[in-house]
DNA sequence: TCTGGGGTCCTAGGACCC
DNA sequence: TCTGGGGTCCTAGGACCC
Protein backbone atom coordinates (compact mmCIF):
# COMPACT_ATOMS: atom_id res chain seq x y z
CA UNK A 1 0.00 0.00 0.00
CA UNK A 2 1.74 3.52 -1.21
CA UNK A 3 0.82 6.66 -1.03
CA UNK A 4 0.68 8.71 -4.21
CA UNK A 5 1.31 12.50 -4.63
CA UNK A 6 0.19 14.45 -7.79
CA UNK A 7 1.67 17.87 -8.51
CA UNK A 8 0.82 20.05 -11.66
CA UNK A 9 3.88 22.13 -13.31
CA UNK A 10 3.51 25.95 -12.79
CA UNK A 11 -0.18 24.65 -12.64
CA UNK A 12 -1.72 28.35 -13.57
CA UNK A 13 1.13 29.03 -16.17
CA UNK A 14 0.94 25.32 -17.96
CA UNK A 15 -3.11 26.02 -17.86
CA UNK A 16 -2.64 29.00 -20.04
CA UNK A 17 -0.29 27.41 -22.33
CA UNK A 18 -2.63 24.68 -22.66
CA UNK A 19 -5.71 26.41 -23.54
CA UNK A 20 -3.93 29.59 -25.97
CA UNK A 21 -2.62 27.91 -29.41
CA UNK A 22 0.75 28.87 -30.26
CA UNK A 23 2.15 30.28 -26.96
CA UNK A 24 4.28 26.38 -26.30
CA UNK A 25 7.63 27.34 -25.72
CA UNK A 26 7.34 30.83 -25.00
CA UNK A 27 7.71 32.69 -21.97
CA UNK A 28 4.70 33.32 -20.34
CA UNK A 29 3.30 34.75 -16.73
CA UNK A 30 0.26 34.85 -15.28
CA UNK A 31 -0.15 38.09 -13.02
CA UNK A 32 -3.56 38.47 -11.09
CA UNK A 33 -5.12 41.27 -12.31
CA UNK A 34 -6.08 44.92 -10.52
CA UNK A 35 -7.72 46.92 -13.53
CA UNK A 36 -4.41 49.01 -14.20
CA UNK A 37 -2.00 46.51 -14.44
CA UNK A 38 -0.70 45.86 -11.11
CA UNK A 39 -0.39 42.71 -9.81
CA UNK A 40 2.25 40.29 -9.16
CA UNK A 41 3.93 37.15 -10.60
CA UNK A 42 1.91 34.26 -9.61
CA UNK A 43 2.93 31.38 -12.07
CA UNK A 44 5.60 31.41 -14.88
CA UNK A 45 6.98 29.03 -17.34
CA UNK A 46 10.14 27.32 -17.24
CA UNK A 47 10.83 29.95 -20.14
CA UNK A 48 10.00 33.10 -18.37
CA UNK A 49 12.04 31.82 -15.44
CA UNK A 50 15.35 31.38 -17.25
CA UNK A 51 15.15 34.94 -18.44
CA UNK A 52 15.16 35.68 -14.71
CA UNK A 53 12.04 36.30 -13.61
CA UNK A 54 10.63 34.82 -10.39
CA UNK A 55 7.11 34.47 -8.48
CA UNK A 56 6.01 37.18 -6.31
CA UNK A 57 7.70 39.96 -7.88
CA UNK A 58 5.44 42.95 -8.75
CA UNK A 59 4.63 43.63 -12.75
CA UNK A 60 6.13 47.11 -12.29
CA UNK A 61 9.74 46.04 -11.38
CA UNK A 62 9.95 44.62 -14.56
CA UNK A 63 8.11 45.92 -17.18
CA UNK A 64 11.47 46.55 -19.14
CA UNK A 65 12.29 43.06 -18.92
CA UNK A 66 8.84 42.07 -19.94
CA UNK A 67 8.78 44.11 -22.70
CA UNK A 68 12.15 43.17 -24.02
CA UNK A 69 12.21 39.95 -23.95
CA UNK A 70 8.34 39.51 -25.64
CA UNK A 71 6.47 37.80 -22.49
CA UNK A 72 3.56 36.94 -22.83
CA UNK A 73 1.24 38.35 -19.64
CA UNK A 74 -2.24 36.76 -18.76
CA UNK A 75 -4.58 37.76 -15.97
CA UNK A 76 -5.23 34.78 -14.02
CA UNK A 77 -8.53 33.13 -14.95
CA UNK A 78 -9.08 31.05 -11.92
CA UNK A 79 -12.53 29.68 -13.06
CA UNK A 80 -10.48 28.30 -16.16
CA UNK A 81 -8.06 26.60 -13.33
CA UNK A 82 -10.88 24.73 -11.56
CA UNK A 83 -12.28 23.78 -14.59
CA UNK A 84 -9.15 22.04 -15.28
CA UNK A 85 -8.56 20.75 -12.07
CA UNK A 86 -12.11 19.21 -12.09
CA UNK A 87 -11.18 17.11 -15.20
CA UNK A 88 -8.28 15.86 -14.62
CA UNK A 89 -9.75 14.83 -11.17
CA UNK A 90 -12.41 12.83 -12.98
CA UNK A 91 -10.08 11.33 -15.63
CA UNK A 92 -8.11 9.99 -13.08
CA UNK A 93 -11.25 9.02 -10.96
CA UNK A 94 -12.61 7.29 -14.32
CA UNK A 95 -9.59 5.24 -15.35
CA UNK A 96 -9.91 3.20 -11.75
CA UNK A 97 -6.54 2.73 -10.76
CA UNK A 98 -5.88 5.14 -7.78
CA UNK A 99 -8.02 4.44 -4.63
CA UNK A 100 -9.56 7.41 -2.77
CA UNK A 101 -8.23 10.19 -4.94
CA UNK A 102 -8.65 13.66 -3.36
CA UNK A 103 -8.08 17.50 -4.64
CA UNK A 104 -6.03 18.99 -2.06
CA UNK A 105 -5.61 22.26 -4.11
CA UNK A 106 -6.36 23.41 -7.26
CA UNK A 107 -2.97 21.80 -8.58
CA UNK A 108 -2.38 18.70 -6.14
CA UNK A 109 -3.96 15.50 -5.71
CA UNK A 110 -3.48 12.79 -3.25
CA UNK A 111 -4.63 8.91 -3.49
CA UNK A 112 -3.65 5.14 -2.81
CA UNK A 113 -2.32 3.00 -4.49
CA UNK A 114 -2.76 -0.72 -3.59
CA UNK A 115 0.57 -2.30 -5.09
CA UNK A 116 4.13 -3.14 -3.31
CA UNK A 117 6.12 -3.64 -6.00
CA UNK A 118 8.62 -0.35 -6.78
CA UNK A 119 8.29 -1.47 -10.74
CA UNK A 120 4.72 -1.75 -10.84
CA UNK A 121 4.10 1.26 -9.25
CA UNK A 122 6.02 2.82 -11.39
CA UNK A 123 3.99 1.76 -14.53
CA UNK A 124 0.66 2.61 -13.01
CA UNK A 125 1.97 5.80 -12.48
CA UNK A 126 2.58 6.37 -15.86
CA UNK A 127 -0.35 5.58 -17.25
CA UNK A 128 -1.84 7.98 -14.49
CA UNK A 129 0.59 10.57 -15.54
CA UNK A 130 -0.18 9.77 -19.67
CA UNK A 131 -4.12 10.63 -19.45
CA UNK A 132 -3.43 13.72 -17.34
CA UNK A 133 -1.14 14.85 -20.05
CA UNK A 134 -2.98 13.72 -23.33
CA UNK A 135 -6.75 14.78 -21.17
CA UNK A 136 -5.70 18.61 -20.00
CA UNK A 137 -2.50 19.15 -21.40
CA UNK A 138 -0.99 19.64 -18.18
CA UNK A 139 2.49 17.70 -16.78
CA UNK A 140 2.79 16.77 -13.55
CA UNK A 141 5.07 15.34 -11.03
CA UNK A 142 4.41 12.20 -9.32
CA UNK A 143 5.55 10.96 -6.15
CA UNK A 144 5.13 7.69 -3.69
CA UNK A 145 5.76 6.32 -0.63
CA UNK A 146 4.79 5.39 2.57
CA UNK A 147 3.39 8.77 3.87
CA UNK A 148 1.39 11.90 2.63
CA UNK A 149 4.88 13.72 3.18
CA UNK A 150 7.17 11.07 2.11
CA UNK A 151 4.77 10.94 -1.11
CA UNK A 152 4.88 15.17 -1.51
CA UNK A 153 8.94 14.97 -0.96
CA UNK A 154 9.00 11.96 -3.62
CA UNK A 155 7.72 14.02 -5.80
CA UNK A 156 10.45 16.75 -5.29
CA UNK A 157 12.69 14.34 -6.38
CA UNK A 158 10.74 13.47 -9.61
CA UNK A 159 10.30 17.45 -10.92
CA UNK A 160 14.50 18.09 -9.62
CA UNK A 161 15.94 15.61 -11.14
CA UNK A 162 15.55 14.77 -14.43
CA UNK A 163 16.46 11.25 -14.67
CA UNK A 164 12.97 10.47 -12.94
CA UNK A 165 11.27 11.25 -15.83
CA UNK A 166 8.68 13.19 -13.71
CA UNK A 167 7.44 9.65 -11.25
CA UNK A 168 9.24 9.21 -7.67
CA UNK A 169 8.63 5.68 -6.05
CA UNK A 170 10.06 6.03 -2.75
CA UNK A 171 10.48 2.45 -0.88
CA UNK A 172 11.14 2.13 2.76
CA UNK A 173 14.31 1.05 2.22
CA UNK A 174 15.35 3.79 0.40
CA UNK A 175 13.82 6.51 2.54
CA UNK A 176 17.25 7.82 4.80
CA UNK A 177 19.18 8.06 1.44
CA UNK A 178 16.61 10.02 0.00
CA UNK A 179 16.15 12.27 3.18
CA UNK A 180 19.60 13.14 3.39
CA UNK A 181 19.37 14.41 0.26
CA UNK A 182 16.23 16.58 0.46
CA UNK A 183 16.79 19.90 2.03
CA UNK A 184 15.49 21.03 5.18
CA UNK A 185 13.41 24.12 4.03
CA UNK A 186 11.91 21.75 1.37
CA UNK A 187 10.08 19.92 3.47
CA UNK A 188 6.58 19.84 3.51
CA UNK A 189 5.31 21.28 6.87
CA UNK A 190 8.66 23.73 7.61
CA UNK A 191 8.01 26.44 7.46
CA UNK A 192 10.40 29.94 8.24
CA UNK A 193 9.75 29.55 12.16
CA UNK A 194 10.82 26.39 12.50
CA UNK A 195 13.64 26.52 9.45
CA UNK A 196 15.51 29.24 12.03
CA UNK A 197 14.97 26.96 15.02
CA UNK A 198 16.43 23.61 12.97
CA UNK A 199 18.89 25.30 11.57
CA UNK A 200 19.96 26.72 14.72
CA UNK A 201 21.06 23.25 15.80
CA UNK A 202 22.69 22.13 13.00
CA UNK A 203 19.89 20.37 11.12
CA UNK A 204 20.35 21.01 7.39
CA UNK A 205 18.34 18.18 5.71
CA UNK A 206 15.33 16.02 6.34
CA UNK A 207 17.85 13.39 7.82
CA UNK A 208 18.87 15.37 10.22
CA UNK A 209 15.87 16.35 11.18
CA UNK A 210 14.55 12.85 11.44
CA UNK A 211 17.43 12.06 13.63
CA UNK A 212 16.79 14.33 16.48
CA UNK A 213 15.55 12.35 19.16
CA UNK A 214 11.92 12.91 19.36
CA UNK A 215 11.49 14.88 22.93
CA UNK A 216 13.36 17.41 21.76
CA UNK A 217 10.64 17.62 18.37
CA UNK A 218 8.56 17.99 21.01
CA UNK A 219 9.92 20.61 23.24
CA UNK A 220 11.01 23.17 20.10
CA UNK A 221 8.04 22.43 17.02
CA UNK A 222 4.35 22.32 17.42
CA UNK A 223 2.07 19.46 17.02
CA UNK A 224 2.26 20.25 13.44
CA UNK A 225 5.96 19.90 13.36
CA UNK A 226 5.95 16.91 15.18
CA UNK A 227 3.55 15.47 12.56
CA UNK A 228 5.54 15.81 9.86
CA UNK A 229 8.96 14.60 11.73
CA UNK A 230 6.62 11.08 12.00
CA UNK A 231 5.77 11.45 9.14
CA UNK A 232 8.96 12.03 7.20
CA UNK A 233 10.09 8.41 9.48
CA UNK A 234 7.36 6.72 7.50
CA UNK A 235 4.47 7.21 10.70
CA UNK A 236 1.15 8.37 9.07
CA UNK A 237 0.21 11.24 11.24
CA UNK A 238 -1.86 13.99 8.97
CA UNK A 239 -5.11 13.71 7.54
CA UNK A 240 -5.81 15.62 4.21
CA UNK A 241 -8.60 18.04 4.74
CA UNK A 242 -11.46 17.54 2.49
CA UNK A 243 -11.21 20.75 0.24
CA UNK A 244 -15.45 20.34 -0.78
CA UNK A 245 -16.92 22.25 2.38
CA UNK A 246 -15.10 25.50 3.10
CA UNK A 247 -15.09 26.04 6.97
CA UNK A 248 -14.72 30.07 6.25
CA UNK A 249 -15.44 32.11 2.90
CA UNK A 250 -13.55 35.29 1.77
CA UNK A 251 -13.60 37.79 -0.85
CA UNK A 252 -11.14 40.29 -0.84
CA UNK A 253 -9.23 42.73 -3.10
CA UNK A 254 -6.27 45.08 -3.64
CA UNK A 255 -7.95 48.01 -5.22
CA UNK A 256 -6.01 49.37 -8.33
CA UNK A 257 -6.41 53.26 -6.79
CA UNK A 258 -6.56 53.81 -3.15
CA UNK A 259 -10.32 54.79 -1.86
CA UNK A 260 -11.16 57.08 0.25
CA UNK A 261 -14.95 57.37 0.42
CA UNK A 262 -17.07 55.56 2.34
CA UNK A 263 -19.84 55.18 -0.34
CA UNK A 264 -17.14 53.65 -2.79
CA UNK A 265 -16.06 51.53 0.11
CA UNK A 266 -19.21 50.20 0.64
CA UNK A 267 -20.28 49.35 -2.42
CA UNK A 268 -17.13 46.77 -2.58
CA UNK A 269 -17.97 45.64 0.61
CA UNK A 270 -21.35 44.92 -0.56
CA UNK A 271 -19.89 43.09 -3.49
CA UNK A 272 -17.78 41.09 -1.47
CA UNK A 273 -20.37 40.11 0.57
CA UNK A 274 -23.00 39.09 -1.98
CA UNK A 275 -20.05 36.94 -3.73
CA UNK A 276 -19.25 35.30 -0.02
CA UNK A 277 -22.98 34.24 0.32
CA UNK A 278 -23.77 32.79 -3.05
CA UNK A 279 -20.40 30.75 -2.22
CA UNK A 280 -21.57 29.56 0.72
CA UNK A 281 -24.86 28.95 -0.77
CA UNK A 282 -23.24 26.64 -3.42
CA UNK A 283 -21.80 24.54 -0.75
CA UNK A 284 -25.24 24.56 1.19
CA UNK A 285 -24.21 25.95 4.20
CA UNK A 286 -25.18 28.67 6.41
CA UNK A 287 -23.04 31.28 8.05
CA UNK A 288 -22.88 32.59 11.98
CA UNK A 289 -20.21 35.17 11.29
CA UNK A 290 -19.22 37.86 9.34
CA UNK A 291 -16.29 40.15 9.64
CA UNK A 292 -15.57 43.34 7.54
CA UNK A 293 -11.82 44.16 7.36
CA UNK A 294 -10.05 47.43 6.15
CA UNK A 295 -6.19 48.46 5.48
CA UNK A 296 -4.48 51.70 4.20
CA UNK A 297 -1.47 50.87 2.00
CA UNK A 298 1.29 49.16 4.36
CA UNK A 299 3.88 50.08 1.68
CA UNK A 300 3.58 54.05 1.65
CA UNK A 301 5.15 55.32 4.77
CA UNK A 302 4.37 59.05 3.61
CA UNK A 303 0.61 58.15 4.52
CA UNK A 304 -1.37 57.72 7.82
CA UNK A 305 -1.71 54.21 8.50
CA UNK A 306 -4.88 52.46 9.84
CA UNK A 307 -6.58 49.07 10.18
CA UNK A 308 -9.27 47.98 11.38
CA UNK A 309 -11.49 44.57 11.50
CA UNK A 310 -14.89 44.06 13.25
CA UNK A 311 -16.98 40.96 13.53
CA UNK A 312 -21.22 40.63 13.70
CA UNK A 313 -23.33 37.48 14.66
CA UNK A 314 -26.65 36.14 13.44
CA UNK A 315 -29.10 34.84 15.82
CA UNK A 316 -29.61 31.97 13.82
CA UNK A 317 -27.17 30.78 10.89
CA UNK A 318 -28.04 32.56 7.58
CA UNK A 319 -27.38 32.39 3.72
CA UNK A 320 -29.17 35.13 2.70
CA UNK A 321 -27.60 37.92 1.25
CA UNK A 322 -29.24 41.09 1.56
CA UNK A 323 -28.61 40.02 5.48
CA UNK A 324 -25.14 39.67 5.13
CA UNK A 325 -24.69 42.47 3.05
CA UNK A 326 -26.32 44.24 5.78
CA UNK A 327 -24.44 43.53 8.55
CA UNK A 328 -21.22 43.97 6.52
CA UNK A 329 -21.77 47.47 5.26
CA UNK A 330 -22.78 48.00 9.29
CA UNK A 331 -19.94 46.61 10.24
CA UNK A 332 -17.77 48.81 7.44
CA UNK A 333 -19.59 52.18 8.73
CA UNK A 334 -18.57 51.05 12.62
CA UNK A 335 -15.01 51.30 11.07
CA UNK A 336 -14.89 53.65 8.49
CA UNK A 337 -12.69 56.87 9.58
CA UNK A 338 -12.55 59.70 7.18
CA UNK A 339 -8.83 61.04 6.05
CA UNK A 340 -7.98 57.58 5.15
CA UNK A 341 -6.61 56.05 1.54
CA UNK A 342 -7.98 52.76 1.74
CA UNK A 343 -6.36 49.95 -0.19
CA UNK A 344 -7.85 47.12 0.73
CA UNK A 345 -10.86 45.48 2.51
CA UNK A 346 -12.52 42.43 2.15
CA UNK A 347 -15.30 40.08 3.73
CA UNK A 348 -15.32 36.77 5.55
CA UNK A 349 -17.94 34.52 6.46
CA UNK A 350 -16.86 31.81 9.56
CA UNK A 351 -19.05 29.76 11.79
CA UNK A 352 -20.00 27.72 9.25
CA UNK A 353 -22.67 25.14 9.20
CA UNK A 354 -24.68 22.52 7.17
CA UNK A 355 -27.85 24.13 5.80
CA UNK A 356 -29.82 21.08 7.13
CA UNK A 357 -28.74 20.68 10.03
CA UNK A 358 -30.27 23.98 11.07
CA UNK A 359 -33.58 24.13 12.96
CA UNK A 360 -36.26 25.94 10.91
CA UNK A 361 -38.12 28.50 13.36
CA UNK A 362 -41.84 27.72 13.33
CA UNK A 363 -42.65 31.37 13.32
CA UNK A 364 -40.94 32.58 10.36
CA UNK A 365 -40.82 29.58 8.49
CA UNK A 366 -42.87 30.34 5.71
CA UNK A 367 -40.82 34.02 5.53
CA UNK A 368 -37.59 32.21 5.21
CA UNK A 369 -38.44 29.66 2.86
CA UNK A 370 -39.82 32.43 0.61
CA UNK A 371 -36.45 34.28 1.22
CA UNK A 372 -34.44 31.09 0.13
CA UNK A 373 -36.39 30.50 -3.22
CA UNK A 374 -35.59 34.16 -4.19
CA UNK A 375 -31.76 33.21 -3.68
CA UNK A 376 -32.25 30.17 -5.34
CA UNK A 377 -33.64 32.28 -8.59
CA UNK A 378 -30.82 35.08 -8.57
CA UNK A 379 -28.71 32.36 -8.25
CA UNK A 380 -29.59 30.45 -11.24
CA UNK A 381 -29.86 33.63 -13.33
CA UNK A 382 -26.42 34.21 -12.45
CA UNK A 383 -24.82 30.83 -13.03
CA UNK A 384 -26.66 30.96 -16.78
CA UNK A 385 -26.42 34.42 -17.95
CA UNK A 386 -22.90 35.63 -15.76
CA UNK A 387 -21.86 37.09 -12.61
CA UNK A 388 -23.54 39.74 -11.44
CA UNK A 389 -26.49 39.60 -14.11
CA UNK A 390 -28.89 40.37 -11.07
CA UNK A 391 -27.48 41.40 -7.60
CA UNK A 392 -29.58 43.13 -4.68
CA UNK A 393 -29.69 46.64 -4.56
CA UNK A 394 -30.50 49.45 -2.25
CA UNK A 395 -28.98 47.81 1.11
C1' DT B 1 2.95 39.09 52.51
C1' DC B 2 -0.84 36.26 51.72
C1' DT B 3 -4.46 35.87 47.84
C1' DG B 4 -6.88 27.29 45.44
C1' DG B 5 -7.17 24.61 41.49
C1' DG B 6 -9.28 22.91 38.01
C1' DG B 7 -12.33 22.64 33.90
C1' DT B 8 -14.44 24.62 29.46
C1' DC B 9 -15.32 27.83 25.93
C1' DC B 10 -14.04 31.53 23.01
C1' DT B 11 -11.06 34.47 20.34
C1' DA B 12 -6.97 36.65 18.37
C1' DG B 13 -3.00 35.88 16.28
C1' DG B 14 0.79 32.93 14.64
C1' DA B 15 2.44 29.56 11.42
C1' DC B 16 1.96 27.23 7.49
C1' DC B 17 0.15 26.01 2.85
C1' DC B 18 -1.00 26.90 -2.30
C1' DT C 1 2.12 55.46 -10.93
C1' DC C 2 2.18 50.13 -9.69
C1' DT C 3 3.27 45.48 -4.18
C1' DG C 4 -2.26 38.78 -4.47
C1' DG C 5 -6.07 36.11 -2.63
C1' DG C 6 -7.39 32.65 -0.78
C1' DG C 7 -7.42 28.66 2.95
C1' DT C 8 -6.29 25.43 7.50
C1' DC C 9 -4.88 24.33 12.19
C1' DC C 10 -2.82 25.27 16.69
C1' DT C 11 -1.86 27.86 20.80
C1' DA C 12 -2.07 31.13 24.44
C1' DG C 13 -4.67 33.70 27.29
C1' DG C 14 -8.98 35.67 29.09
C1' DA C 15 -13.72 34.93 30.84
C1' DC C 16 -16.37 32.23 33.39
C1' DC C 17 -17.81 28.40 36.30
C1' DC C 18 -17.60 25.23 40.31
Amino acid sequence: MYRLHIDCNSYFASCEVATRPGTAGKPLVVANDNEQGGGVILALTPEAKAIGLKRGIPLFKVRDLLRRENVIICPADHKKYRRISHKIMSEVVAQGIVQDFVQYSVDEFFGTLPLDDPAELRRYIAKVRNLITTTSGITVGCGCSQTNTLAKSATWFAKHYKAFDGICVLPPEKREQALAQLPLQEVWGVGRQAFRKLSALGVVSALDFVHLPQRQVEQLLTTAGLHTYLELQGIEATQLESHDRRKSIMQSHTFATMITSRDELSDEVARFASRCAEQLRRQNSLCRTVTVFLNTNRYRDDLPQYRNDAVAKFDKPTADTPAIATAAVGLLNSMFRPGYQYKRAGVVLSGIVDDKSCQLDLFNAEADERRRRLMAVTDIINSRFGDETVTFGNL
